[in-house]
DNA sequence: AATGAATGAGAATTCATTCAT
DNA sequence: AATGAATGAATTCTCATTCAT
């Protein structure tokens, strides 16, 4: 036990360390040595618990995703009614510690890999699927069904959108426009 | 006159190569080899024509949006009224020939780079100026001052939002959808 | 302990692989690859040990400079008196180990690159400072204040020119004549 | 006629580019493209009028020579007497427009490829024979016959020697502590 | 479990050289 | 005579990956 617990250990350590490098220097620029390095490890142990470079990203788009999703849970946790659990689901996806800069760039750059590697395609595709059941039911309650359908789409895209401008880094969107123009279309959507 | 035109035609061809591969491969995938190759020429004359690598990629960047402002403006030109103007700005953006997966794909890995790449910055913010130049005119004329410019922004994020959604190539999003998504917010915008 | 060496010896093994590199082929046929493959090592493991040719060739520098200077300390220890230590330093420097052709023509190729790599500026200043702190004092009880002064200057260039001379490789100058010339040189100083 | 000329005119051109060049870069940096450039022409004219760039090199190393010559013929007709023609020949090898340190360094880099180049070899035996045919005479009546054979060597080697240290570009030398030096070596040699 | 030595594939880049015009 | 387009070989350098310890 103590065994497979060093094991996720480490392979959590490696991934925070890459996640962090990723941020830096993009998906070219995250080398194993600078992750080892990051990770105050040794080189060779990277590919020790990783199969190799690919498996690690994978990993790092799992743990992007899954720090989201706590956030995420954290914050429908908090809430009631319908209305409450889109605006907390919404809300996580703009919170101070994820809508940074890098951490948007992160993200896009992961998904721009997305078509060229499977595990990638299989990952995005279980975020969205889970975005869409957690914001489905309470947008079926507020609308009819085939605009509750359009807004979980609409929601998505406008909150990928705004983290894909973000995460230019041109300075040209701060949090707070972010922020409003996403609270604007939800009043849109569901006033 | 051909002769000083040779260069000019070089660069064009070879920046379309580089487009292709770069839709095909993403941007580490994108080799020098494989763009000369793909236009039939030899290795070394890439770097004969573009000063390195990143210079390449930065034609390739002005020649995806050179392709994408001429398809605005096209449907700009057949088109009369501020609402209308909008909607063929917008439209440009999903007409079939510049919204494939590839193309949109393409188009987020450059993005992806340009916290690393000072000129796709510059390249980019052009862009987004004269997105604005142009939403920005006919919006104010439809909306009050402040709406106008939370619009510029929101339309710009529904566009990248689902090229975004688009460029991952998971099958989820159709063409059609998008369209109708796009729709769909325009008219809660502008009705 | 012998792990910490590793990396040691395997400096050393392959600065000396340049160094013969460089006395068949001067510096700009001194290649990565055919240092690894005299070294009897992966072309790989080069810029493994070094950060990049030219860190390469400074060692090589330094492993040159090494090798005269503890033949003139091997000399000096054996000998007695100022004119001695005079005689000794002069010695080392036509002993028939260092006064080869092909080594007066590796000293002469990173010689010439002095003016464009700062490094080897400060390593040869580094070789002159301390032939004048070897020459120096045994030269000024033999001599007068200016002419031990004029006499370090001049000892210096009248060696450096029969290694020029002799690296040439031209066979119009034998060891022979050479060290013959230096002692007629010393002689006309000191005598 | 006209012909014949335009073709030397063009190769002295580019000769005297290339010397400049190669006085700036060295060997290795001394490129087609830039001698061709710094000559106010086009890159493939360079190996119209030179068989490759060795033979632009040899033209280099030759007009170098040829410069030098020139300096110490004209320095010979004004001088009478045996010890004014060798002062002469040494004066000329540090009057002011030749003993500059990018100029002695471009002779050191040119001599350092001697052992790999035939040709140079052989333009570098005439220049040798030359300096011994102009300093053999007037020594050989100022000097007993052996005496005046090691001084021809000796010679040599002192301005070499000087030259070498002063193409280092180290600062360590100045052009006035080397004629001094070698006023004094002369002295000693004649006096 | 962990290290880091070693490899080798492949990338960008530089240039001499050739050739068509 | 002159240009500069085009080629391809060679080189440096970077990394993921393997392996022995």
């Amino acid at each position: 036990m103590a065994r497979a617990k060093i094991e996720e250990i480490r392979r959590q350590e490696l991934t925070e360390a890459a996640y962090e490098i990723l941020q830096e220097s993009g998906i070219a620029g995250t080398t194993l040595a600078k992750v080892a390095e990051r990770a105050g490890m040794s080189k060779g142990i990277v590919l020790h618990y990783f199969r190799d470079k690919d498996d690690l990203l994978e990993a790092v788009m799992r743990l992007a995703n899954a720090l989201l999703r706590d956030e995420v849970v954290r914050r429908m946790r908090r809430t009631k009614g319908d209305r409450g659990r889109v605006e907390a689901i919404v809300a996580a996806n703009f919170s101070p510690s994820f809508f940074k800069p890098e951490i948007c760039n992160a993200w896009l750059s992961l998904c721009a890999e997305v078509p060229r590697n499977r595990e990638f395609g299989r990952i995005q595709r279980v975020i969205h699927a889970r975005m869409r059941s957690n914001l489905a039911p309470p947008l079926r309650t507020l609308l009819p069904a085939d605009a509750a359908e359009a807004a979980v789409i609409g929601i998505t895209a406008m909150i990928d959108g705004l983290w894909l401008r973000f995460g230019l880094s041109l300075g040209g969107l701060t949090r707070e426009q972010a922020v409003a123009e996403m609270d604007r279309y939800l009043a849109q959507l569901l006033d």
